[in-house]
DNA sequence: CTAGCGATGAGACTGATTCTCAGGCTAGTT
DNA sequence: AACTAGCCTGAGAATCAGTCTCATCGCTAG
């Protein structure tokens, strides 16, 4: 319905192209119209989301191509691949300015994101004081969505 | 090997088999050899482990039953249901006393328990502040044990 | 313009989990 | 104790997310 083309690529598309090419990746259509459709998500994509907007699109992508590529983009540390208990993995740009976690329904399979500082804080103070070399963290509060209860 | 029977079920077992039949679930042998088998543990399972280990013993218990079972108990709430990102669910004995969290090494897949009372309270106080009733909780954090750093 | 090599995707494959359904067993009833 | 309704079980099929293979496509350096 709604072309959503040409708007114009924020930070963290650019910098994500630019991570690609500094790893040594060459470009290439399917890569790039998985990172722009990320680029305009706030919230986490299914692998089969992410498949099925790209095929509404003008851009349909191949199955294995989305797993390699959203591979490729989590092990370059921008893309976050989040397990929300639903038997399939989410995935979400990674933007430095907007580090937040997940509420799950377990009704409807709603996923609503947050932030908390004082969360945040508690997590890195346990990272300094175990004997593991935290590099990542998940948090996912589950219950029912305000429509649900 | 050894026979590990007749130990005496701690409080989690007891309080298990009440909620079940209060629930109105009848006994059988199946689900008994799984409570009693999650009832020794301190951390989570895999559903294969669990077929594995309740083989090794005298009780082999279906495929379809371990996981029907799981989910009855993640259902009454005495068993939680954790993914680790590691392509499997795994379960462990919710026990009052014993609230944890788990760190994942993202290269041998090791799990290792810990807990921490500020971050329990910051999870507890942004339960308080959402629209959105809270039930559960899971946080994991992810990177490299000690021997694989 | 062209060769070399990385990028792509159809489809087979794997592994975890769920579904189906026939037969077994529990728990009331007599 | 015997009987029976209906829950409990488990073997195997089905499903589903995710991975792998490999022939082909299409960047890009030269």
């Amino acid at each position: 319905m709604a072309k959503t083309k040409k708007k114009k690529e924020s930070e963290w598309a650019t910098a994500t192209n630019e991570r690609l090419s500094e790893a040594g990746f060459r470009r290439g259509g399917a890569r790039a119209a998985v990172v722009s459709l990320l680029d305009e998500q706030s919230c986490a994509l299914s692998a089969y989301e992410i498949e099925d907007l790209l095929a509404q699109r003008e851009r349909a992508v191949g199955r294995a191509s989305i797993y390699r590529i959203l591979e490729e983009l989590d092990e370059l540390g921008v893309v976050a691949k989040v397990e929300l208990g639903q038997g399939q993995a989410r995935y979400e740009p990674v933007r430095p300015d907007h580090h937040h976690h997940h509420l799950v329904c377990d009704k409807c399979g709603a996923v609503i994101a947050f932030d908390d500082a004082p969360l945040e804080r508690a997590v890195h103070s346990i990272s300094k004081r175990v004997d593991f070399a935290v590099e990542g963290h998940e948090i996912v509060l589950h219950g029912l969505c305000a429509d649900c209860r």
